[in-house]
RNA sequence: GCCCGGGUGGUGAAAUGGCAGACACAGCGGACUUAAAAUCCGCAGACCCGAAAGGGUCGUGCCGGUUCGAGUCCGGCCCCGGGCACCA
């Protein structure tokens, strides 16, 4: 085709060269010379608002690919949201607070704060690189900065006031290796969730809580009102919590009795009780024994007398220990130690062994419970073991013996052998034996949580000074050493700067003195600061309420502002923090609520989890050595191939394997679009462009070329095609790959183009389409082609192209024919063909002509615009 | 063990119950070039028949079902990834 030839001459092509090199640079030149860019309006803007955030990064000093990926994606969407003429808040920060900085000051004797501030400006640059649309200047906020954790100390002490936050001793998890504690949401599988290889010990500790617990029930109904959330982290959040309604029931220890013999009133006036909790008190006339954990205060009581008892438990609780080092505390076998003691069920009077066994948990329930082995397998299990009666109490229906043990009863299950209650419904007999127990004094309904109090302090330097202080002489009403809360005007509670970073254990910050010796706000006299620093969860537990207000110096946010922004309408980052950041920013938004600082109880109205980023079948990881480095692929490739492929190479909530290849081509076929358009841009700039600010105007199809028809139609498909994946599924790789069909067809009319068989007014209405069509995915090279075809205005405030249906319907239809289900062949039919001429032209295909000899049709199935089925006998 | 995902060409993937493999990557053939790169054009699930044009059979992890028609819906398995894991 030598007319193609013109591209290849020196000249043409020098002007026709795609060179993201340049193109990238200019254009973030001028983006970043523009505050007001991507700047949200108020609430008074006329438009509808779209809060549309991805998850703060920490600085660690380097982009990833799964930042690369999240925000990717995000910036797609609010520029799709922008130019569908939404107001759009689309913010960044930095959760600048935590470990790696105390670890890089050891390493590099460099202080923390300037290694952060330095990985933030690093990390910025990357950003702007990307050309992500970001209201940097309106929205920006770092962590670490006083300006930011003075609102975490202020928010704080009203929690101190609300009695939210608490002050307990307790065993905590403690890594050796960060020299702090952790909170539950922080250990994995008994390891530390930032040492995979480094177990975690239990101390005990005086420490600040936050009480979670309180918004239990909410936390967990709340998951119902999130439909936009993904169905997996809605599940994982309801198993965290751990709802669980039972019943508490009192057992009283019998020292001296004996098993079996029916004992009351004397027996319960014994050695104390036990409460066990139990879902199931329906089957409490099958409990054969008590089962108390090792860690029970009865059991320690027991073992001081009890030496026996106190080496048997010591053995267990260090048996538990090293099998949770080997990383295999599911597969240790159950155990127990029988005491020399028995309890007293109070339900029947009879008397039961008590043991002590190494599968109860200490901090779930009571740490006690009482052993049903009819009915439960692990009781069963046990009881097997050890030789201890099976009772089965609950059954199909009363007469039967027929039932397999152990036997968890069924819906329609009925009370056997359990006194009063025999031939109750079991559910309903779970419910008035709870209130029988109630009346008699020894039980009670309860619901108990997995979800346990969140504890906040942490023995490290970098991060939120906890605004508490110890009052060394005590004055009324707080002890010699007690805690006082400091006013809010002694706020923010500055870290020190000049510290010395070492290994030592304990709080960084006690080696202050500076820091330390203060002086108490109520009496005067000399106090000891709080030197354990907040969990970095705490700081974005919040931060998205923070960016809608960001500059605010005499409040954390103004309460309007977030009212206007909030929910969040798309919340998008990686599934790893289903459980721990996103449960605590639902806590902490209930209890701003609470604090009338806000009116809605969950921060994020829909989320997206997006999938991960792997090389070679794995996690990107220093350590496997297959990291790729983004900087790498925007030198080689640009910053618009690089994140168009992210958004190509697969739907967004799966995994994404990265390969170089698919990058190179991207990048070709943005050098196509590039080459394509400019080399037409010269026709565009002669057609004057529709009323600015409003949708171009469609070229009318009538009178079209045969070229420019078939344009049209494949223009407004690609419309169509798009804004329903845009507003629906998120399929961007579908989007992309609707773009490269359109600019095949454009490929394939290129020469009718240069002849001139399209009329100027179409392919204006073409190129203009397809740069707005891009720019979402590929914000640089739309802009330079925008411009280059003489657009006004900024591409981003273009309002989206509408698709029209008539333009986008094809003339001609392929109809499949099927012979009983099976293709037989494709026909050509007019799109306005009535059914039952596609019929007449279906059976008088020669290929079905000669299928059908000797058959008969039974019976014609004819799907609208899609296919006929000849059924045939 | 329980709860989520997922299993489709050499690869990433696409497909409201209606032509399986769009769009790409890698590959192969061709054009251009002294040559290479780049670019452009074309081929491409497997197997069988045919010199070719073309034709046929099979095919979405396995087995069964519903349906005129199943990658898609239902039942029962298998495998891979992730989460939880003695929660009474």
């Amino acid at each position: 085709m030598p007319e193609f030839d013109t591209n290849t001459a020196p000249e043409r092509e020098a002007v026709n060269r795609y060179n993201p090199a340049e193109i990238e640079p200019k254009w973030q030149a001028m983006w970043d010379a523009d505050p007001e860019l991507y700047r949200a309006e108020g609430h008074d803007s006329g438009k509808p608002k779209f809060y549309c955030l991805e998850m703060l990064p920490y600085p660690s000093g380097q982009l990833h690919m799964g930042h690369v990926r999240n925000y990717a994606i995000g910036d797609a969407l609010a520029r799709f949201m922008w130019m569908r003429g939404y107001n759009v808040l689309h913010p960044m920060g930095w959760d600048a607070f935590g470990l790696p900085a105390e670890n890089a000051a050891l390493k590099n004797n460099t202080p923390p704060r300037q290694w952060t501030l330095s990985n933030i400006e690093a990390m910025r640059k990357q950003m702007r690189r990307m050309g992500l649309s970001y209201d940097w200047a309106g929205t920006e906020i770092a962590t670490c900065l006083p300006e930011y954790y003075r609102w975490n100390q202020y928010i704080f002490l009203k929690m101190v006031e609300k009695g939210l936050a608490y002050r307990k001793s307790s065993k905590v998890n403690w890594c050796p290796k960060c020299c702090t504690v952790l909170a539950n949401e922080q250990v994995i599988n008994g390891y530390c969730w930032r040492h995979e290889d480094t177990l975690v010990e239990q101390r005990e500790l005086e420490q600040w809580f936050l009480r979670i617990t309180n918004y239990a029930d909410e936390l967990l109904d709340g998951l119902d009102t999130l439909p936009g959330w993904p169905e997996k982290v809605r599940t994982m959040q309801r198993n965290w919590i751990g709802r669980s309604q039972g019943t508490l029931v009192d057992f009283a220890v019998n020292e001296a009795g004996s098993e079996g013999s029916p004992q009351t009133e004397q027996g319960r006036a014994g050695a104390g009780k036990i409460t066990v909790f139990t879902t199931r008190v329906d089957t409490i006339f099958g409990a054969t024994s008590v089962q108390l954990a090792p860690e029970h205060p009865l059991v320690k009581q027991w073992a001081q007398t009890d030496s026996g008892l106190a080496d048997a438990v010591a053995t267990m609780i260090a048996e538990q220990q090293a099998a949770r080092e080997a990383g295999d505390i599911g597969g240790i076998e159950k155990h127990g130690i029988a005491t020399s003691k028995h309890a007293i069920n109070p339900f029947t009077g009879q008397t039961v062994p008590i043991w002590v066994a190494n599968y109860i948990l200490a901090d779930y329930g009571t740490g006690a419970i009482m052993s049903v082995p009819g009915h439960d397998e692990r009781d069963f299990e046990f009881a097997g073991k050890y030789g201890l009666p099976i009772k089965r109490v609950v059954a199909p229906n009363v007469d039967t013996d027929d039932f397999p043990l152990p036997y968890t009863g069924e819906e329609e299950a009925v009370l056997v052998d359990s006194g009063e209650w025999t031939g109750e419904a079991a559910l309903e007999a779970q419910d008035k034996m709870a209130h029988f127990a109630e009346e008699h004094g020894f039980g009670k309904k309860t619901t108990t949580f997995r979800l346990k109090d969140w504890g906040v302090s942490r023995q490290r330097y970098w991060g939120t000074p906890i605004p508490m202080v110890y009052c060394q002489n005590g004055h009324e009403g707080v002890a010699p050493g007690g805690v006082v809360a400091l006013p809010e005007s002694a706020l923010p509670v500055l870290l020190p700067e000049s510290i010395e970073i070492t290994q030592e254990g304990g709080s960084p910050l006690g080696r202050v003195p500076d820091f330390v010796n203060t002086t108490c706000p109520v009496c005067g006299g000399p106090a000891r600061r709080e030197t354990d620093t907040m969990d970095t969860f705490v700081d974005s537990s919040w931060y998205f309420y923070r960016y809608t207000d960001a500059k605010n110096s005499t409040a954390p946010f103004d309460s309007d502002k977030a009212n206007y922004w909030f929910p969040i309408d798309q919340y998008i980052g990686g599934v790893e923090h289903a459980i721990l950041h996103l449960i605590y920013s639902r806590f902490w938004t209930r209890v701003m609520r609470d604090l009338g600082m806000i009116k809605n109880s969950e921060p994020a109205q829909r989320l997206f989890t997006q999938g991960m980023v792997i090389k070679d079948g794995a996690k990107m990881s220093k350590s496997k050595g297959n990291v790729v480095s983004p900087d790498d692929m925007i030198a080689r490739y640009g910053a618009d191939a690089t994140r168009m492929y992210a958004l190509f190479a697969a739907p967004p909530d799966r995994d994404l394997e990265w390969q170089e290849e698919g990058v190179a081509g991207v990048s070709r076929f943005l050098a196509r679009v590039y080459r394509l358009t400019t080399k037409f841009a010269h026709i565009v700039r002669s057609v004057e462009e529709g009323v600015h600010g409003d949708e171009i105007a469609p070229s009318a199809f009538a009178g079209q070329t045969p070229a420019g028809q078939a344009l049209l139609r494949s223009l407004h498909q690609t419309i169509a095609k798009i804004t329903e994946d845009f507003s629906g599924r998120w399929h961007f790789n579908t989007c992309i790959a609707a773009i490269m069909i359109l600019v095949n067809e454009i490929s394939t009319a290129e020469r009718g183009i240069e002849n001139g068989d399209v009329s100027p007014a179409t392919v204006a209405e073409v190129f203009r389409t397809l740069v707005l069509l891009l720019a979402p995915f590929a914000p640089f090279v739309s802009a330079e082609l925008w411009e280059q075809l003489g657009g006004k205005g900024v591409l981003f405030r273009q309002r989206w192209p509408a698709a029209d249906a008539e333009l986008g319907r094809e003339s001609e239809l392929e109809i499949p024919v099927q012979i009983n289900g099976k293709l037989v062949t494709v026909i050509k039919v007019p799109a306005d063909s009535e059914e039952e001429a596609i019929k007449t032209s279906a059976l008088g295909d020669e290929k079905v002509v000669a299928r059908l000899a000797g058959k008969t049709v039974v019976k014609v199935i004819m799907v609208k615009g899609k296919l006929v089925n000849l059924v045939v006998r």
